[in-house]
RNA sequence: CGGGAGGUAGUUCAGCCCGGUAGAAUACCUGGUUUGGGACCAGGGGGUCGCAGGUUCGAAUCCUGUCCUCCCGACCA
């Protein structure tokens, strides 16, 4: 049985790897665990990074730049964040090299040793609070709501292709706040743009939720989550927002002056997207035939695939296509014409695997009869449509396939939310079917250990608005006042 | 960092056991015929066999070391 797990989960590992690869997202790279962002999965990821850009801007944020390195001893300023990172970061200990006296190559030169090790930045909390401290100064500095779009380096010890890098690119917001009331409802704005966001453009339906303490942020009084459910069964921890309380705030004594003059430390939250969004949509939404790629965020929403008979028809052919191109464009429809030297059937394929969702075919006998083959990327469905309004028809099929999608997912998400009562029906759900399992939980630490060390899963997150609900503790047996969601996860 | 499998043409891999001229498919280039689901014919270009030592007349092949990749585990706010 075991056996079989291992190459159902080998099976997904391979499936996901070449969707990246053939997909033309990414490549594996010359340095470990990093990956090179190929310009089709950069320009999806653009797609992403502008949309939420804008969301963060009409929720009244601004975008600077910090440094991408951080001195050693600013990590230590705050102690469980350390604790968080210590073991996965990056260290800059010399900034020079020289040529090696004994052979050919370059060696560090042990000379150009630096007084202070820099760490290559895993999360920017501590520089940004120590640019903070002289920022803030009254109660008329806040809130101060800043994101900054970055890269930033964990030296995990098994990396994905997006899903897990050595190196990432991500937005990560820092605000300050007067009160807490203030934080912790900036925290919560945050969760709910990147719902939003995940759900309305990438067509990923998530549970909104908090983190229990073991699986906070390391410096947080509070971690939010939104958990999405891969095909796989597995979860995939989206996006998160922290409170962070005053916690580095006091560690980077940052205080204000309130109204009554009185010197306060400032409330903070930080809330972060990577990347990893990218690993997401392709383990969310793709097939056995390649990529899927939502409408909404697609590099190219439609391609257009002539066939040709004989010379004759490529004059005509390529008339009416370039003229349908524009008639798109100007619809505000990313749209390739494909009229290379390969045969359709291999553009089809071709398309399929990048996940373009909507395809247009056109030949001599379409134009004749002034119709169009349109097929959908998401259920492959194909027709016939009119040539006069195909503008509209387009757009509406990319509307209709944005919401299929989702619809889709949705109804998966749905039937792998399963509540279970006992310990063997946790089990026996986990193994077979996967998904989230809604149970009760104890409350502690030690149970939530236990059960990840016996079956792999753990707890995603406590659903927000969650329903109180009296019970008994699916493991220890000990009582519990509300369900929780277990998973196993990425 | 442990266990397993690998590193040979752009890519996927064969060759290795049993040492003796560097291979296939695919991709690429040229010409031609084609084009409604990954075309065909003919010709062509392309590799310090991961790296470093060793054994040998001779190493992709054997030995030692080392680096890297993938899968599993550990780790992973």
């Amino acid at each position: 049985m075991a056996k079989e797990i291992t190459s159902r989960e080998q099976d997904y590992s391979q499936w996901y790897n070449d969707l990246v690869l053939k997909g033309e997202l990414a490549d594996y790279s010359a340095v470990r665990g990093c990956m090179v962002i190929r310009p089709y999965g950069f320009a999806l990821w653009e797609n992403m990074r502008d949309n939420l850009d804008r969301m963060f801007k009409e929720t009244g944020h601004v975008n600077a730049y910090f440094p991408l390195f951080i001195p050693k001893s600013f990590l230590s300023k705050e102690a469980a964040h350390i604790e968080g990172f210590a073991k996965e970061c990056a260290v800059v200990t010399h900034y020079r090299l020289k040529n090696d006296p004994n052979g050919g190559g370059v060696i560090v030169d042990p000379d150009a040793k630096l007084e202070e090790e820099l760490i290559v930045r895993p999360t920017s909390e501590t520089i940004i609070w120590n640019s903070y401290k002289d920022w803030i100064q009254s109660y008329r500095d806040l809130p101060l709501l800043i994101n900054q779009w970055a890269n930033v380096v964990r030296w995990e010890m098994r990396t994905r292709l997006f899903l897990r890098t050595a190196e990432f690119l991500w937005q990560e917001g820092h605000t300050a706040h007067a009160t807490a009331e203030e934080a912790v409802a900036e925290t919560v704005q945050m969760l709910d743009v990147y719902a939003k966001f995940v759900e309305e453009y990438m067509a990923i339906p998530v549970i909104k939720g908090v983190k229990t303490a073991s699986e906070r942020f390391a410096g947080a009084v509070d971690t939010y989550c939104i958990e999405a459910l891969m095909q796989d069964g597995k979860a995939l921890q989206a996006g998160t927002s922290h409170f962070l309380g005053q916690n580095f705030a006091k560690a980077f004594d940052v205080k204000f002056l309130n109204k009554e003059n009185q010197q306060e430390y400032v409330w903070a939250t930080s809330w972060g997207v990577s990347t990893r969004l990218v690993g997401a949509l392709v383990m969310a939404h793709s097939d056995d035939d390649g990529l899927i790629l939502p409408p909404r965020i697609a590099p190219l929403q439609v391609v257009i695939v002539p066939i040709y008979k004989g010379d004759d028809s490529r004059s005509v052919i390529d008339e009416k296509a370039n003229k349908l191109t524009k008639e798109l464009r100007a619809a505000g429809i990313s749209v390739k014409f494909d009229n290379s030297d390969n045969r359709p059937g291999w553009k089809f394929a071709e398309y399929e695997l990048k996940g373009v969702p909507v395809r247009i075919a056109l030949g001599l006998r379409d134009i004749e009869n002034n119709v169009a083959e349109i097929a959908r990327r998401d259920t492959k469905e194909k027709k016939s449509v009119s040539l006069n309004g195909l503008s509209d028809t387009v757009r509406d099929l990319l509307e209709a396939i944005q919401q299929n999608m989702f619809n889709k997912a949705k109804a998966y998400q749905q039937m792998h939310v399963t509540k279970v009562s006992n310990w063997e029906e946790f089990k026996k759900t986990l193994e077979e079917k996967g998904g989230f399992i809604s149970a009760h939980w104890d409350g502690t630490a030690e149970t939530e250990e236990a059960i990840k060390e016996a079956t792999k899963a753990t707890i995603r997150c406590i659903p927000l608005n969650n329903e109180k609900e009296p019970g008994i503790c699916v493991f220890s047996g000990k009582p519990s006042v509300q369900r929780v969601l277990f998973a196993q996860a990425y």
